[in-house]
DNA sequence: ATGCTTAGCTTACATCGTAAGCCAATCCGA
DNA sequence: TCGGATTGGCTTACGATGTAAGCTAAGCAT
C-alpha cells in the first residue's frame, strides 16, 4: 500500500535488490547457515522461510520436501571439500599424501560445520555402498583411483575405503559431539529406496560395484580391532 | 458397561491379567521393541500408547517426555551388555582379552538391535566425557580399571578409552547403517545441560575426571590416522 | 461410610510438514 | 500495444505430533 513498489524498476534483480529473489541454491545456503546457528532440530520450513523473508510454502517451489532440503544442505556443505585447495589437487605425493589431505580436509570441514556434520555422517547415502562421511560418488571414485593407481588391488582399495570411512566417522562424529553439536538423532529418515544411480561418469565405481557391495564387516571389524589393540599395547607402561 | 469388570478380582495383577498394568520398565521395553520393528521415526507417544493398550497421555505418568523415553530405551538396551556372560566376567585374561570381549559384546548388541543402536551411538551422554557407544559411567569405570590395573598410566588408559570409542562408533554405526537401519538423524536433541553427576560410586572416574575432560582430539586424530595409514600400507601390492 | 490417592482418560493447544488453490506481476507473441 | 499464459509467492487448510491441564473412577486407609 504505502510502500512505493518494491523490487522496483525494470533492472532485473542484479542491482541493489534487498530481496534478491528465491532460488534453490540460496535456500540451501540459508539452511546450512541456519543449522550451524541453531542446530538442525530448529530448522523448520516456516522458520527458514522467515529467515529468507518469505512464507514457508514459497520454499516448496524450489524444494520438494524437508527431507530433500536436508539432503541439499548436506551436499552444499560437502561441496566445500572440492573448493579446499589443500585437498583438491591431484595426488602429487603418493597415496599417503592423498589420504592425509583428505582426512585433514574432512576434519576441517567437520570443525567448520559442527552442526551440519552429524547430518553428513548419518543421513542415508545415494547408494548403500557409499559410506559417510566421504559420501559423494565423485569422492569415492577419486579415492579408489588414487589407491588403485598406487598399486593397490581392487579389493585392497575397497577395504581401504571402508577402513578410512569408519575411522573418519568415529573420530569426527565424536569430536563434533564434544563441541556440543546436535549429534543425536537429528532427524529421522526412512531408508531410501536405492535410487539406481547412473555410474556412467565413474568407471571405477562401475567396475568395482560388486566388490563394494559385498559384506565384509566381520573381517573389517576384526582387523581394525586387532590393529587397535596393537596400537594400545604401545601405550602400556 | 457390558464387560464384566476387567482386571478383576482382588488377586493383584500377578495372575492372567491381559492388561498387566503400566510401569516405566514395561513402557521402555515396549518402546525398544517398537523401534526395532518400525524404526525410531515411527515411535510416537500415541502409537506406543496403543501398542500398550493405553492412551498416549497415560504414558506421561511414568515418563516425563519423549526425549526421556528415548533415553530410557537406550539405557534398557545398553543394560543387556551387563547380562552378556561373554562380556561380564572380570578380566580374567588380561586387558586385551577384556577389550576383545567388550568389543564383541558391543558388536553383538548392535547387530541384535540395529534400529536402536544409532540412538545409542548418537544420543547425548550424561557427561560430556562419556562417549558413545560405551556410554554408561559403569562401563567407563570398568574400562579404566581394567587398563590401569594392567599397567596403563592414567593418561594412557584415558587415551585408550577414547580410541576404543571412536573405533566402535565408526565401525558399528556404519555396519548397522548398511543393514538399513535408520541411522540418519533419528531425532534431534538439545545439547543437554551437563547434569552434574554423582561420582561417589566411581572412584576412578572421580580421580580421572579432569583428564577425561581434556581435549586431545587433535593428537588422537593424528595418531589414529597414522596408524591407519600404516595398516593400509600392508594392503598395498 | 468418607475422604484421599492413584492410574488412566479427555480435551485442548501450539507447532509441524505440506496439499491445494489463489492472485498479482511479469513475459511474450500478435 | 495488448491480452493471454506463466511465474513466484501467498493464503488457507488439514492431519499428525508432543504435551499441559484437568477429570474421573476405582481402590485404599481411616
Amino acid at each position: 500500500m504505502s510502500e512505493p513498489e518494491r523490487r522496483a524498476s525494470g533492472d532485473r534483480g542484479k542491482s541493489t535488490a534487498e530481496k534478491p529473489r528465491l532460488d534453490r541454491q540460496r535456500i540451501l545456503e540459508a539452511g546450512a547457515e541456519f543449522i550451524e546457528q541453531f542446530g538442525p532440530r530448529h530448522l523448520t520450513m516456516r522458520r527458514l522461510g522467515t529467515e529468507l523473508g518469505v512464507e514457508a510454502m514459497s520454499l516448496y517451489r524450489y524444494i520438494p520436501s524437508r527431507e530433500n532440503l536436508l539432503d541439499g544442505i548436506v551436499e552444499v556443505v560437502i561441496d566445500e571439500l572440492y573448493q579446499d585447495p589443500e585437498v583438491y589437487a591431484e595426488p602429487r605425493h603418493g597415496w599417503q599424501d592423498y589420504l592425509l589431505r583428505l582426512a585433514h580436509g574432512l576434519r576441517r570441514l567437520a570443525l567448520a560445520h559442527p552442526q551440519v556434520f552429524p547430518l553428513i555422517a548419518t543421513r542415508p547415502t545415494e547408494a548403500p555402498w557409499v559410506r559417510p562421511p566421504l559420501r559423494s560418488l565423485r569422492w569415492v571414485e577419486s579415492f579408489l583411483k588414487a589407491l588403485t593407481s598406487a598399486g593397490f588391488s581392487n579389493q585392497a582399495a575397497v577395504d581401504a575405503y571402508r577402513a578410512f570411512s569408519s575411522f573418519l566417522l568415529g573420530h569426527l562424529l565424536l569430536e563434533v559431539a564434544a563441541l556440543g553439536a546436535d549429534v543425536g538423532p537429528v532427524d529421522d529418515v526412512e531408508p531410501r529406496p536405492p535410487r539406481s544411480t547412473d555410474l556412467d561418469d565413474y568407471p571405477l565405481l562401475q567396475r568395482l560395484q560388486e566388490r563394494l557391495s559385498e559384506d565384509r564387516s566381520e573381517q573389517e571389524f576384526e582387523e581394525a580391532l586387532e590393529s587397535l589393540l596393537d596400537r594400545l599395547e604401545a601405550l602400556q607402561n
